[in-house]
DNA sequence: CTGTTAGCGCATTCAG
DNA sequence: CTGAATGCGCTAACAG
């Protein structure tokens, strides 16, 4: 392997004028320039990331870290890490993943220790979450990917769940629903605080109120046959109820069977729609579910955009972002049935 | 951050004993080592992994590589990183994502070339993949998650797929089950020759034989409505047929309302067993899902080990490993009913 | 069994 | 605008 030596020696200049050639910390002349990126490409040189990390005391790698908590929304897609890595290998940086198997801050200690990593994307923050306050003491630049109220200081980019669920009935509306019903997780997940499910309950409150229509605001156990025994109830005692709203993909083939077993279909007589849902889920059922999706691709270049901006204080707000989840609209989802 | 000199002076030893003392790369006498070890927990030294990386020219980072084809198998789960990134931590290495967006090698050339991870687990290997001959002339070490005919001198470990289906076939053939059909994934993947698909289709025909079962050999597009007729027509051709194998959670919700639709309940009249599912699959349906699901903690386990024992040396042959899959009855298998 | 020392490949001072 | 020299923190010869 070539070394930034064996460029300055077929260049006939000195190592620190390399160095300074590629870096652009200090001019060069334009010829030399040339010259020497001309030499660099005939011997294939590469940087060796190793020794410049350690003369740098950068290292230009940020590690993605993923909590022991399994939470139920469904950001646990491999495809948001494949995004992540994507985002920092286009900036220049390595992506490294660390997976917290206990809620302890030791764990992360351990791997900060090391000084490995110039920056830290939290993934799947939770209430009162061990490992901001580490962070935040040892002065390492972090982002978080979701937040959470217990921590309003921070940098972040979460799915904007208000904005999604109000385009979710604003959209329904539209099409002439009036009795809607929206479908969260678990009461349980909701009085523990989790972040998602209390701000669309909240959401689905406010705006339905807004847009004047009847809204019943449900939970529901992450698990079918409760989508159905739920649904089938909803039907019975509100079966003007013609759009359903589900955050919860696990409960989707409950809330369909429950639709169909009641003699009405979808969607000419009942739409649904699936938020913060995916198109892998959309497309197990007959008929293909409308969900709005989470903007994965766009959340992570944001999230790593904006931690290695902050790495390299081209940045100094703490930037705070939201995006909301896009409409697909596919077979579940048509106008409201006409009043008798 | 306390550096080894610091240990060294504290302790009143060189910096090379300290060194050795950590590795047990050289003979250190207990006393001496007692005394830095209690030193180092004083100061909380932590070794800089990039400084050890430089001087030792191993940097104890391994890669893991997504290729640009996404493939239907459900090898797209964020657990298998997550195990990958345990394994590696307990080894004491690092794990670096790398997502390659184009099926050229020049890509992974740009990252192998900053000599940043001693060895790469390729995920998702495909047919004639470019990337093992670019590994393979580069020297760099290995190691294939998923395999492939078109390589077969490399270090493998892969669910075996021949296993897994002997076993649901045997398993349902206990039960009673004497017609049986198996749905594939399409016979385009086949034809392009996926080997998941190559490999269960030709174990079906093989061991159906072998039990004395009735078996269709079926292929199916990954699609819920394809499912569904697809299955309807196996039950209006063979309507003595009591169960499918289903490699292709897609399909799922088609082949069970089609069942329904048809008559028919399960797991009474019809069972339906799920293989190289998951858990997250199966209970999104009524009823729950008897599923074979692929053992990926124990494959990653096996994988980034057996990569490691190959980067240091320790293991000298070519590991081939192949797990079958694990079977979880859930709610949508049951004994064959009784012949009329 | 332990100490001394020369690099690993590069960034970055300090001189010119 | 460019070159020479120092050292990042550690490993691994070499020397005792």
């Amino acid at each position: 392997m070539a070394t930034i030596k064996d460029v300055a020696a077929k260049a006939g200049v000195s190592i620190s004028t390399v160095s300074y050639a590629i870096s652009g910390s200090r001019p060069i002349s334009e010829e030399t320039k040339a010259h020497i990126t001309r030499v660099m490409e005939e011997l294939d040189y590469r940087p060796h990331a190793i020794a410049r990390s350690l003369a740098s005391k950068k290292t230009r790698i940020i590690a993605i870290l993923y909590p022991a908590v399994e939470r139920t929304i469904g950001l646990s897609e491999l495809s948001l890490i494949t995004c992540a890595a994507n985002a920092a290998s286009a900036l220049g940086y390595h992506l490294v993943l660390w997976s917290m198997t206990s809620n302890d801050a030791r764990d992360l200690d351990r791997l900060v220790r090391q000084e490995l990593v110039d920056g830290v994307l939290l993934m799947d923050v939770h209430n009162n979450d061990v490992r901001i306050p580490y962070l935040n003491e040892r002065n390492i630049p972090f982002m978080l990917f979701g937040r959470d109220k217990s921590c309003p200081n921070e940098s972040f980019v979460d799915v904007d769940f208000a904005v999604t669920v109000y385009q979710a009935i604003a959209w329904l509306s539209g099409k002439g629903h009036r009795e809607i019903c929206f479908l969260n997780q678990s009461k349980e997940t909701h009085d523990s605080g989790y972040g998602p499910v209390v701000r669309t309950r909240d959401a689905f409150t406010v705006f339905s109120a807004d847009l004047r229509i009847r809204g019943r605001n449900e939970f529901c156990a992450a698990d079918a046959a409760e989508g159905y025994r739920k649904t089938a109830a909803i039907l019975a005692e509100t079966p003007e109820t013609t759009a359903f709203i589900v955050m919860n993909d696990r409960i989707l083939s409950g809330v369909i069977k429950a639709i169909e077993d009641s003699g009405k279909s979808i969607p000419s007589d009942v739409s649904i729609v699936a938020i913060v849902s995916s198109e892998a889920t959309a497309t197990m059922f007959i008929p293909k579910i409308t969900t709005y999706e989470m903007e994965g691709r766009e959340l992570m270049e944001l999230a790593v955009g904006q931690l290695i901006a902050k790495l390299e204080e081209s940045y100094f707000e703490v930037p705070r972002r939201l995006v909301p989840c896009r409409l697909f609209e596919r077979m579940s989802t048509g106008p409201a049935p006409e009043k008798e």
